[in-house]
DNA sequence: CGATTTTTCGA
DNA sequence: CGAAAAATC
């Protein structure tokens, strides 16, 4: 593959495959191609490599129903955008469906493209699968050039005095900080260079397929507004900036609309990261400028994973960031998989715990602030592997993005890199006292606790029968019994983390832990 | 004019 | 930001 700095060539035909960039405006790969080439076409390919087991894994999960998933279903409505925004500009957008490996090649060749653009993606899947394609244009001697455009600085970019990856995040952002020019965040000038772009030949452009060729049926629209596509980003960006000056303050409120929620939008490249971070930045030197840089912070947060990922991809493969967590026994059998299910339908018996599991599950959003209350509770109360937390949210979070998901739970997990310390258990009853204070989004969800005052709403096991009665909540019909005392699990968890204890040796883990069922 | 300031542009 | 191009006196 060629990095964009060795490119001083010019080529007649040139073709932009388009990934995890559904926009037009501030495009690396876009730029570059209209810039170096006479003609530019452009493409997305449905790549059945990555939707044939998310088909296969929703079918073992719900067995007899067909495949729902609202991040297909999102790419489709931007990608009916992207293609409408290129032809706006005298171009269009082929939509392949099928393995990229030969797709891309094939399609190349019947284009007769010298060259094929397209940015960088730091998965180590993502990376074999452009050595691939790579490979397989080089046989026609045709290039695969590739761009940074997802991040602002990437793998090496951001180094230690020492010349060393960061890995810990604080002294990597302010390194990052210091490190930023304007010019890291302007824009490519896509339109200067639009007049290259060429219309689809007819005979190669199939149109959009429908959700349904991909194997998938419409999903349940939930009720999160996800607008999709440049647009949809667009409003929510505007609907952000009218806040942002209170996003450090609300942000950790699930019952408010205190975060951005453009990260749907950042996984697919409906919206550029440099302009979300030029505003962040931007307004962080206002005088109340306190909000846009706390959300900045959040965007380095984002670099930061990538830089992670692309050093140690073996986190890819699920290891733990730090080896020595491999020597973790994590709960095992039938309590573990119990206590997962629980999880996972939102039946802990922790209000807010619950609550946060019923929003992932009925939008594919979860609030950040509870996604780590979440993840604590299954890893440090539940004893269960980090890794089935991290493949559930894999499956269900809209703007799921690998480097982000791993490095969060494996902060939570604290087995990461700059990780939450093991010996610090999130308490789910603290947490929904001082960020759900009234239960406003605990009642969202569990509407059965309506009638529960805030006193009791974060642990409505401590009231008496007769109030809960009077609340309309039996514990064990219409609510569930907590299924772990946290306490208890507190301990066992300080008891597997605290491996090599003298005297207790391996027995002492939580493969031992009994899931009460008070 | 050409030296100096201002603006544009680029990986 | 820094280099190159354009504008200015």
């Amino acid at each position: 593959m060629t990095q964009a700095r060795e490119l001083d060539a010019y080529f007649d035909n040139g073709l932009v495959w388009f990934r995890r960039d559904l926009r037009t405006g501030d495009h690396a790969a876009l730029y570059y191609a209209l810039k170096h080439c006479g003609r530019v076409w452009c493409v997305f390919v449905c790549d059945t490599t990555i939707l044939q087991p998310l088909i296969d894994r929703a079918h073992t999960q719900h067995p007899g129903r067909k495949p729902q998933d609202r991040r297909i279903e999102f790419i489709l409505a931007s990608l009916a955008e992207l293609d409408r925004s290129l032809r706006d500009g005298g171009g269009g957008l082929i939509v392949a469906h099928g393995d990229p490996r030969e797709l891309i090649p094939r399609l190349a060749d019947q284009l007769k493209i010298d060259a094929v653009f397209t940015n960088h993606d730091y998965e180590p899947s993502a990376i074999e699968r452009d050595e691939a394609v790579a490979k397989n244009l080089h046989g026609a001697r045709r290039e695969l050039i590739t761009f940074k455009d997802q991040v602002i600085f990437e793998r090496d970019e951001v180094l230690t005095a020492q010349h060393k990856p960061f890995t810990v995040f604080t002294p990597y952002r302010n390194a990052w900080l210091k490190q930023l020019t304007p010019f890291d965040l302007k824009p490519y000038p896509v339109e200067r260079y639009a007049a290259s772009l060429s219309k689809p030949p007819a005979h190669l452009d199939p149109g959009l397929p429908p959700l349904s060729r991909l194997g998938f049926t419409p999903s349940d629209p939930g009720d999160l507004n996800l607008p999709p596509g440049m647009s949809g980003a667009q409003q929510l960006l505007e609907d952000f900036l009218s806040r942002i000056d209170r996003y450090a303050e609300r942000r950790d409120f699930p019952a408010d609309a205190g975060p951005s929620y453009l990260s749907v939008h950042l996984r697919f490249g409906t919206v550029s990261i440099r302009t979300l971070a030029r505003l962040a930045h931007a307004l962080s030197l206002q005088p109340d400028g306190t909000g846009a840089a706390t959300w900045l912070t959040e965007l380095i947060w984002r670099d930061f994973y990538f830089m992670i990922l692309a050093h140690h991809p073996r986190v890819a493969s699920g290891a733990p960031f730090t080896a020595e967590f491999d020597r973790i026994r994590w709960a095992r059998g039938r309590d573990a998989d119990v206590a997962f299910a629980a999880w996972c339908e939102g039946r802990t018996g922790y209000p807010l715990v619950d609550a946060a599991m019923l929003q992932i599950n009925s939008t594919g959003y979860m609030h950040n602030r509870l996604r780590m209350v979440a993840a604590s509770f299954l890893v440090k109360d539940l004893g269960v592997d980090w890794r089935l937390g991290e493949r559930y949210f894999a499956d269900l979070l809209n703007d799921f993005d690998f480097a982000a998901n791993n490095g969060n739970w494996q902060w939570a997990a604290s087995t990461g890199c700059d990780a939450q310390p093991w010996f610090r258990v999130f308490n789910p009853v603290t947490q929904s006292e001082k960020f759900d204070p009234q239960g406003r989004f605990i009642k969202r969800y569990l509407p059965q606790l309506q009638k529960v005052p805030s006193k009791w709403i974060h642990a409505p096991w401590l009231a008496t029968e007769e109030q809960l009665a009077a609340w309309g909540v039996v514990l064990g019909e219409n609510y569930p019994r907590p299924i772990v005392d946290h306490a208890h699990a507190r301990q066992l968890t300080l008891a597997r983390f605290g491996m090599p204890m003298p005297g207790l040796g391996a027995r002492a883990g939580v493969h031992r832990t009994r899931i009460k069922a008070r």
